[in-house]
DNA sequence: GCCGCTATTTTGTTTGATCAAAATCGAATT
DNA sequence: AATTCGATTTTGATCAAACAAAATAGCGGC
């Protein structure tokens, strides 16, 4: 069994490639990711490497194997399904749950996952809107795009939010800017870094900064 | 904040102090309950000690200081909180959950405990029939007797069953033998070592041997 | 082609938890 | 009192994960 650590460098290495494009991860980025100096991050990823769950080559980066990978997106699942868990059951405020599931998804056991999984009927996306890989570790992709390249007068739905930050996540919940929300763009003002949105069935229109608008990441309702 | 593996030896203290009625264990029996050799266990010791958390006497045994002992009740209302969750809302096996909570007691934090505890509106005792301590630490105690001293004709209600092994469980569980049921020694034969009892509302009798009604805590229902 | 910057790797330590085996203490038996 | 046995304590080693700081490799600029 891995330990926790080897979880969250799969699951970090997975995350990165995800986000750069590529198959190869620096080791920079990984210590990075993982918030350790570079040095452990080598020691560590050669130690993946002897186990079979990366591929590493020493001054290029690192690649999760077909093993690792499996890994990584079991991570994900877990990740997801008990967000999901804390906020839909216990009621538990989106701004706080993401770090109690980093910490959860290393202590649920399988069994314990699979009744979770059961009792919450097989959800297939989190309250963040993020998809939750089945337990083969498959997913569907959605094509999303971010609310900062939306031109005006469009109408879009919130599918996801990026940040992880509780603050933000406060901010968007009491905005009402959640995944599922439905909203139009009023106006886009590229100078004042800033667009001003109107939620449906609320009227108070709302203006958001480009740099938190790039965090929403949404599909369109209407061209 | 104290690591699992202290958490578990002032948990371990705790409860075999109450078992052998003595305020002090001797670390031969700290040794056991943690399943290490006796020299991990004195290391481990002294640490608590100069943590604050047990006085330890050479060659004597350990004792739980206040805040030590606040520490373990805290992990049996975790432990039992748990457990109760895993059975009454996942509708996980009896016989299961015992290894999950033990592990699970650990990971989840002071704030999703809350909830857990709001959510399942507060009980008082776990699916073993065990109190569950307050927030505060307290509980009341209920003055039992095991099922193998109870004689002839008596009428019983089974208020703990106090074997964690899973084996044991899952027989005790198929046959009825859970806290709440209800039943009556029919015939008491010491020379065979068993008992043979008739639970409420079922025909067949069960016989059980001394060492398992040993286990088997129960209330009087009638005299 | 050499210089120096930055990213990366090496090396040496630390901490927490454990084991194995050797040393030692205490009490009961002779 | 001396002996012996069982329970404890000490000692020395290991493992995983981390840090700090020194060593080094690779690449762009001159």
């Amino acid at each position: 069994m891995p330990t926790s650590t080897v979880e969250n460098y799969l699951k970090q290495i997975f995350l990165t490639a995800r986000e750069s494009g590529e198959r190869c991860v620096p080791m920079g980025q990984v210590a990075q990711a993982m918030q350790v100096v570079p040095g452990t991050a080598t020691t560590m990823i050669k130690g993946l490497a002897k186990n079979g769950l990366v591929e590493y080559t020493p001054r290029i980066g690192v690649s999760l194997t077909e093993e690792g990978e499996t890994i990584a997106i079991q991570m994900l699942r877990r990740h997801r399904l008990i967000e999901y868990f804390l906020v839909e059951t216990l009621g538990m405020d989106w701004s706080e749950i993401h770090e109690e599931a980093e910490h959860l998804e290393h202590a649920i056991s399988d069994r314990v996952l699979r009744y979770i999984d059961a009792f919450l009927g097989h959800p297939t996306t989190d309250p963040h809107g993020d998809t939750i890989p089945s337990a083969s570790g498959e997913w569907k992709k959605r094509t999303l795009e971010s609310l900062s390249g939306v031109g005006e007068g469009i109408g879009v739905k919130i599918a996801r939010v990026k940040d992880q930050d509780a603050e933000f996540l406060r901010f968007a919940e009491t905005s009402g800017l959640m995944p599922g929300t439905r909203m139009r763009i009023v106006n886009r003002n590229a100078s004042a870094d800033c667009l001003e949105l109107e939620i449906k069935e609320k009227d108070t229109p709302i203006t958001l900064g480009m740099g938190a608008a790039e965090k929403i990441l949404v599909e369109r309702t209407e061209s």
